[in-house]
DNA sequence: AACTGTAATTTTGAATTCATAATTTAGTCA
DNA sequence: TGACTAAATTATGAATTCAAAATTACAGTT
């Protein structure tokens, strides 16, 4: 039994900055659920750590604003509401706006064939009604322009912000028309990358940040207003 | 001896936070010097905590990127780099645009007339050359926009990046000409906001960003490429 | 004097302990 | 029964302790 269940050390890099991704993950996929207290002392039991690294994580994610901390009252899962994202959103739109602008200066030809094997696969996850899949290879897509706009700063605002996102992501389904509207928009966007053309590719990354922000609203509003 | 030097205890907001906030201050101002090891013992005694709390406030603080952590070797003050200048201040650009688009479709008229009298106030220190004040006012403004951008996680995201640069900002001195630029945009800035005209208001913050990431880079080379 | 290996010391990372604040439970009285 | 108070319990924030890692000091060799 080599790979069990419940209590597992854990190795690779240090204690607290392994916790901060865990943390993240458990609130991305709603294990925590937004608004409930995040149950420290039973999260080090399931992880076999001591509170010190925990708290310490603990720290590192409230500042990215994933949780919220309440002096002597612990710290609780933030809800997702609809002025969270209203205020997410355009700062994502204009930061992937700016990755795509910077991509198409320094992006390579491999990178842009790379990118293109990507989109081909996601158009395969889309034929295929592949929710799970799509949702996989858009990420690699995204990450990918990022990563060709050599701006590390840039990526990681971008994933702090992503994160806060995500959970929507995760929870919510597009309608059909969105999800057709957000393929036609990367068919735009993988000709702009692959033409080098900054300033169109910087636009429509622009607006396809919009149209997810519509979509995940809609859904949010169905939802209640919030989670 | 109600109040003494050194050893002194901290009491509003939680002890981690204040710390946040002493840490940044401290390799802000350069009282810790960039590429030099963070004095953890030293600074526990010096604000009378013990090494939790400032363990709590270093790994936030790293996660902000002012510090850097290395696996059992302790916290480093992360030295200002060309290329991280190159990399953030064109990220603080496009927000601050969003911050000046965003502020002209929300601003009063009584928040108009409060930057108005900051902008008074700046103009009057220009003359007089005090660059301490003109800092102090002009950081004023960029703020009072932010504000009325409605968007604190702007503001957060904003103001984390400006941290990381303003270590420059209080080492480096301006140029003339640079000065008086800098103070012909804030005109421009000024009088587009007073019109609420979104869109050129963007323009003038983003080229004014550009201003300040050749000047700041000037310094720095100066300096032999970093700090 | 420079180099290498080893012991002593210091620093770091994390667990534990401890005081205090908050919450829950139990009990009292109307 | 229901509202209120007080005791007991639990959770939190921070200091302390402890093991492991890194750094420094030092002796012995060339």
């Amino acid at each position: 039994m080599t790979e069990n269940s419940a209590i597992r050390t854990i190795p690779r890099k240090s204690l607290h900055e392994e916790l901060v991704d865990r943390l993240q993950m458990l609130i991305i996929t709603g294990e925590l659920q937004p608004g409930s207290k995040v149950p420290e002392k039973d999260l080090c039991a399931q992880f076999g750590v001591s509170r010190t690294p925990m708290r310490e994580a603990l720290k590192v994610v409230a500042s990215d604003g994933l949780v919220r901390l309440e002096p002597n009252r612990g710290a609780w899962v933030a809800p997702l509401t609809i002025s969270e994202v209203e205020e997410v959103f355009p700062i994502l739109g204009v930061l992937e706006a700016l990755s795509g602008e910077l991509a198409c200066q320094n992006i390579t030809d491999d990178e842009i064939e790379a990118v293109r094997a990507l989109h081909a696969q996601m158009i395969k996850s889309y034929e295929a009604r592949d929710l799970e899949a799509y949702f996989s290879v858009n990420q690699k897509i995204h990450r990918a322009i990022l990563k060709a706009a050599r701006n590390d700063t840039l990526t990681a605002s971008c994933q702090a912000l992503s994160l806060r996102m995500q959970r929507a992501r995760y929870l919510a389904n597009m309608s059909d028309e969105r999800w057709a509207a957000a393929v036609e928009e990367h068919e735009q966007i993988m000709d702009y990358l692959a033409r080098r053309d900054g300033k169109n590719l910087a636009r429509t990354l622009l607006a396809h940040m919009r149209g997810k922000q519509a979509s995940v609203i809609k859904w949010l509003k169905s939802q209640g207003g919030q989670v």
